[in-house]
DNA sequence: TCTTTATTTAAGTAATTGCTTAAATACAAT
DNA sequence: ATTGTATTTAAGCAATTACTTAAATAAAGA
């Protein structure tokens, strides 16, 4: 069911297009996927603040971006779920960092937040 | 009002973390919303697809990822009101390209997904 | 053991998303 | 003028998102 009828279009090119696309599928998943989770302010807000501070726990969290603890909890569930970030409870405390081996097509964006402070 | 009460809580830092999200408060928003766009499946195929096209209309995008042209403009129009992408009409048919300008957080994903296919 | 503190989980909800189909718009060609 | 092609817009809808409040879990300290 082809929707271009039209006389200048390509087969080779949108044959060409739908084979790329075919062999980066699994890639464009995976990278939509952190996209997305990155692609919301309270959780970029998250990622620049454990950017910055090494590690932090929800209820810190909580404080810095004024939010209530179990809205922050659930952000920082999508973001581990993902593997994006590592988590270490020490006592009664749970201690969230970035997992930059994962994480590492947003480096980039997080630097340059880095800089703007300077 | 704070949730944490614990001692060990650092003033110092959340003042400082506090301080550093105002600063770059309209980085993160910017930010936030461009990868907001791209952090979806069909948006980012657009985005890679224009990347190693140079340019294509909606309906040939619309065969090449096997959906609705509706579907496709909606998305189109979504990339276009952010300024990420460019359009032009020749005759009937529009032709969209990517405005590296305003998508340059997202180059070194476009760059990563033309290595994978060579 | 009982209470406090830190956190997660669950249930409910309003807003948003991304599709569908149908209709509207715009331009070209006959 | 009329038909055909490319595109957008609109309305409707199911699924998802991101919060809320309340309850559950887990570890520490009195």
């Amino acid at each position: 069911m082809e929707n271009c009828i039209r006389e200048c279009a390509d087969k080779n090119q949108l044959n060409r297009c739908a084979e790329s696309l075919e062999e980066i599928s699994l890639e464009i998943q995976q990278i939509a996927s952190i996209l997305n989770i990155a692609g919301n302010e309270v959780r970029l807000k998250i990622f620049h603040l454990l950017n910055e501070e090494q590690e932090m726990c929800p209820c810190d969290l909580s404080d810095v971006l004024q939010m209530t603890v179990p809205a922050i909890s659930q952000h920082l569930k999508k973001m581990k779920t993902a593997k994006l970030l590592f988590s270490e409870k020490r006592s009664q405390t749970i201690y969230y960092s970035i997992n930059y081996e994962e994480s590492k097509i947003l480096l980039p964006m997080l630097e340059s937040l880095k800089q703007v402070s300077v």
